[in-house]
RNA sequence: GGGGGCGUGGCGGAAUGGUAGACGCUGCGGAUUUAAAAUCCGUUGAUUGUAAAAGUCGUGCGGGUUCAAGUCCCGCCGCCCCCA
């Protein structure tokens, strides 16, 4: 019997027992088996997903800390009884692998498939229990097989089309960016390169067809953090409104949308954007060289530097003027940076008596400014406000409440939108006329999804002279990458220069045609990884309807807040339009979602802001530069190569082990939060751990003990009190995790709850009773899904020291098949409680009483204590209050004489 | 500017409106040891007091509701995130 806790021996044994009795595999279909199994919840279905990550060749701790949360997750649901499908993969395609190629010369599938061989041996030394029958990796051609047959499918939908756009083209990666993965400084996602705008041919997905779908079923995941919801709502950005259209002088109609029509008798000029497409016919040949060099200048601006507020407005005139619809009147059409192409229609009347933007605009260049709202009466009584109507005296647009003037029909109306207020009235008014329209806006954008890059499915698409755009036939696909490409990073495409796959016969009239050499955006693979999961090695299609409806939607998605809009935007797009397809039969991809904070440790900088690693530092209390003994500054940052802060996940399971990597993890900071990393934590952690250990090898090791067999002696009616008091704190701690783990997802508590029953069984004086080893197989249960080793050795130990006799080399009963324990409710009731005494509000001490008290009773005890005698001399007591849940007593004080 | 979140000991963090600081880390004191490591025991919000008994203050700030507020309401301040 081992007497020392030593992780690295158990580890890997368990990892290997683990696999060789496939105890991780998926039950694909509710058996008498597993319904024979205890628990109310057999059968049951349970998805537990982590994201899956790119396969950069090395783990680090946000990925442990991702993945622990959800095998934590999947191991107490098949404790329950639940049919659990844990799966994992890889992101696999990429530019990363494509640099690779460019630098080392080694193709990208090469160095793809060894890093995705080393992180798997590195995440199965974290003891996860995956499936890894269900293993999927983008970049092979079984599953991009099934991307293109999706892209297919959206080209079939008619919701993916190429057009000629101004796109985002980054400098540095060589290709084009989706607007999602623009920063707003206008940094790309990737390489923090500043974004150029390009106008060039691309394929795009309808995702604006889906807007409103995407934004009403937000309402159908209350399972997901509010802010991230927020956030996908603000992206989707929608605004009820009116496109109003306004002719110019040289015949064009100029459309504009506002989501305030009824301020129309207001605008005074227009603003007309610089990349709109009729500015060429809107300027004068006098302004036509302002405009022209202003144009230019708005070209490298980025969107947050051209709309930030408070900045100088700047702008050209055109030259010339367009008619106000409903006025008549003849207005200037200028042209701004603030206005930007892609939101709206590119052009906006400008209304300064009411815009903050277009006031600033105004008062910059000496436009006139119109009032045609009147503010309401003060509500307290000041004196009517009658700056907003006093155009000179204004020094601020008025953006409040009241009532319209100078507006022709709807002068009189109350301001606002909302029933028969002015927006309203404004919309109906321009529709009766048929000067316009109400309309609804988006923010978002259709979705960018070509690249001009080799390292991603291709799209399956065929250009023919004679047939025009030609999707590749189901029979022919995968549309598999050539190999022995070359890399030079410069120019086109590397796909677009070999000849003798891109020239091919058209499927469908056999002339000479060339294929599309665009690959897809990464994004597209990993929309619909958590799809395939459920079917994953079906070649003769996507997955079969069945077992996607049987398994999705995830219960339980678990990943950074990076991802709260790009990848879960894009999946649930994904899953829509493939439920539209008739593919499957649910709205949301993901019931549940947890966004994990990041890990992150002690950072130290420098004056220059440059970050230098601990082991280069003298002295860490007192932390200075090792050249110019400037003090450092130091902070918590996200373990980064850049920050010198990152803790190698391998370091610390060769010291402490997996088992205790993964405690600390759970253990320091709530799941939603962010957590810093601490060596000093991570050390308790191993203690707690090998505390454990030590009292299950003392307790398998005692004489007159029988082992677990003793738990079916337990006498419930005749336990002793310190009997009563054990049972009580294992019961608790059963009662307190399932309810951690299954509500809010509150490990750190459940750790410490894992934390007091070990006390508890530490500290009690009797270890040879039924009830302590009821607590002893308790704990091991309840810590197996935290430390799944280190349990399923001890419960092998404990349950040998049971069946002493028999023969060892017979399969051991692993901790992780047995049943979760279920709460006895009768254990958790106490003989005594313990009562609170408050006087006037105050507490002044407890008393332990007979938990069978009742009211009155408790009302009497707290009386007659010594706490409230000494409270109440020369006092008479006015109202109790008893509140029996937690047992409380409340007594107040009646005579004037002063306490204190 | 709009929206969301947060603010509790030396630190990470606990607290269905009902004993604030669970659990852990650190620090301090002690046991064990030739010594150390490991382990074990005690202690650890501030303050008055004899380290007894017993008090007072204390959850960013100011008000309010309540017998009772970290928790609910109103108004501020500060920090973080998203959108402008």
């Amino acid at each position: 019997m081992e007497l020392r806790y030593s992780p690295a021996e158990i580890e890997a044994k368990w990892q290997t027992y683990w696999a060789d009795n496939q105890l991780n595999k998926t039950t694909e279909k509710a058996t008498e088996e597993n319904l024979a199994g205890a628990g109310k919840k057999a059968g049951k279905k349970f998805y537990a997903l982590s994201m899956f990550p790119y396969p950069s060749g090395d783990l680090h701790m946000g990925h442990v800390r991702n993945y622990t949360i959800t095998d934590v997750v999947a191991r107490v649901r098949r404790m329950q009884g639940y049919r659990v499908l844990h799966p994992m993969g890889w992101d696999a395609f990429g530019l990363p692998a494509e640099n690779a190629a460019i630098k080392r010369g080694v193709p990208p599938a090469e160095w793809t498939l060894n890093n995705i061989a080393q992180m798997r041996q590195q995440l199965k030394a974290l003891g996860l229990s995956y499936d890894w029958d269900r293993e999927v990796a983008t970049c092979l051609p079984n599953y991009y097989h099934w991307t293109q047959w999706i892209f297919l499918q959206f080209f079939d939908a008619g919701l993916a089309y190429q057009k000629e756009a101004a796109v985002n083209w980054d400098p540095i990666d060589q290709t084009v960016l989706a607007n999602e993965q623009v920063d707003n400084e206008g940094r790309s996602w990737r390489s923090g390169a500043k974004v150029e705008r390009k106008l060039l041919r691309q394929w795009f997905f309808k995702i604006t067809d889906y807007a409103e779908r995407l934004l009403n079923d937000l309402d159908q995941l209350p399972g997901w953090p509010e802010r991230v919801k927020t956030m996908q709502a603000n992206w989707i950005g929608k605004s009820t409104g009116a496109q109003v259209t306004f002719k110019s002088e040289s015949g064009e109609d100029l459309v504009v949308f506002t989501t305030r029509p009824d301020t129309l008798w207001g605008a005074t000029f227009m603003v007309v954007s610089p990349e709109h497409p009729l500015m060429d016919g809107l300027t004068t040949a006098a302004q036509s060289e302002a405009v022209k060099a202003y144009q230019a200048a708005a070209a490298n601006l980025s969107t947050i530097d051209r709309t930030a507020e408070g900045r100088e407005k700047t702008g050209v005139w055109t030259g010339s003027y367009a008619i106000n619809p409903v006025n008549g009147e003849k207005i200037p059409v200028w042209t701004a940076d603030y206005v930007m192409m892609d939101y709206g229609t590119g052009a906006i009347m400008a209304v300064p008596a009411h815009d903050q933007r277009d006031f600033d605009f105004a008062r910059k260049f000496e436009l006139p400014i119109k009032p045609v709202i009147k503010p309401a009466k003060q509500p307290d009584g000041q004196p009517e406000s009658q700056s907003a109507l006093v155009e000179a005296g204004m020094d601020s647009a008025y953006v409040g409440p009241g009532v319209m003037v100078n507006s022709g029909p709807l002068d009189g109306v109350a301001a606002g939108k909302g029933e028969s207020q002015s927006v309203e009235s404004a919309i109906a008014y321009l529709e009766a006329q048929s000067l316009g329209q109400g309309t609804t806006n988006y923010r978002l954008r259709d979705w960018l999804v070509s690249r001009q890059r080799y390292w991603g499915a291709p799209i399956p698409i065929i250009h023919c002279p004679k047939c025009g755009t030609v999707p590749v036939p189901d029979a022919d696909l995968p549309v598999k990458l050539p190999e022995n490409v070359e890399f030079t990073g410069k120019g086109a495409s590397p796909l677009s220069k070999m000849a003798d796959w891109v020239n091919v016969a058209c499927p469908t009239c056999g002339a000479a045609a060339k294929r599309e050499t665009d690959t897809m955006d990464t994004f597209l693979d990993s929309s619909w990884y958590f799809l395939r999961y459920a079917d994953a090695n079906n070649d003769a299609a996507v997955f079969s309807p069945e077992r996607v409806n049987d398994w999705l939607p995830v219960d339980q998605y678990v990943g950074g807040i990076e991802h709260a809009i790009l990848h879960l935007l894009y999946s649930r797009f994904f899953t829509k339009v493939l439920r539209d397809r008739g593919l499957l039969n649910f709205d949301e991809p993901f019931q549940r979602l947890l966004t994990q904070g990041m890990v992150q440790a002690t950072t130290y900088r420098k004056p220059d802001g440059n970050a230098i690693g601990p082991e280069s530092i003298a002295d860490l209390e007192h932390p200075t530069d090792p050249e110019t003994g400037a003090p450092l500054k130091v902070s918590y940052e996200k373990m980064s190569k850049s920050a010198f802060n990152g803790v190698p996940p391998a370091q610390v399971l060769e010291k402490y082990g997996a088992d205790t990597a993964r405690m600390f993890i759970l253990f320091k900071a709530p799941p939603e939060k962010d957590l810093e990393w601490d060596d000093a934590d991570v050390e308790g952690q191993y203690r707690f751990l090998n505390r454990v250990w030590r009292a299950v090898i003392e307790f398998a090791s005692t004489e007159g003990t029988s082992g677990l067999g003793a738990i079916a002696n337990l006498d419930h009616t005749s336990l002793s009190k310190l009997d009563k008091a054990l049972r009580l704190a294992t019961h608790t701690a059963i009662k307190e995790i399932t309810e951690d783990i299954e509500g809010d997802y509150q490990f750190n508590t459940a750790v410490s709850e894992l934390m007091k029953l070990s006390n508890a069984i530490n500290e009690a004086p009797d270890k040879t009773t039924p009830a302590f080893a009821e607590s002893i197989s308790t704990l091991i249960k309840l810590l197996a899904p935290f430390a799944p080793h280190i349990a399923d050795e001890l419960w092998t130990q404990i349950s040998q020291a049971d069946i002493s006799q028999a023969d060892v080399s017979q399969a051991v009963n692993s901790i992780h098949q047995q049943a979760w324990p279920e709460v006895d409710a009768e254990a958790l009731v106490a003989d005594e409680i313990t009562l609170v005494i408050q006087i006037m509000g105050k507490t002044r001490g407890t008393l332990q009483v007979p938990a069978t008290a009742d009211k009155a009773e408790l009302e009497t005890y707290a009386r007659e204590s010594d706490i409230a005698q000494r409270h109440l001399e020369g006092k008479e007591i006015k109202k109790v209050i008893v509140v029996p849940g937690i047992l409380y007593v409340c007594i107040l004080i009646l005579s004037g004489i002063s306490t204190d």
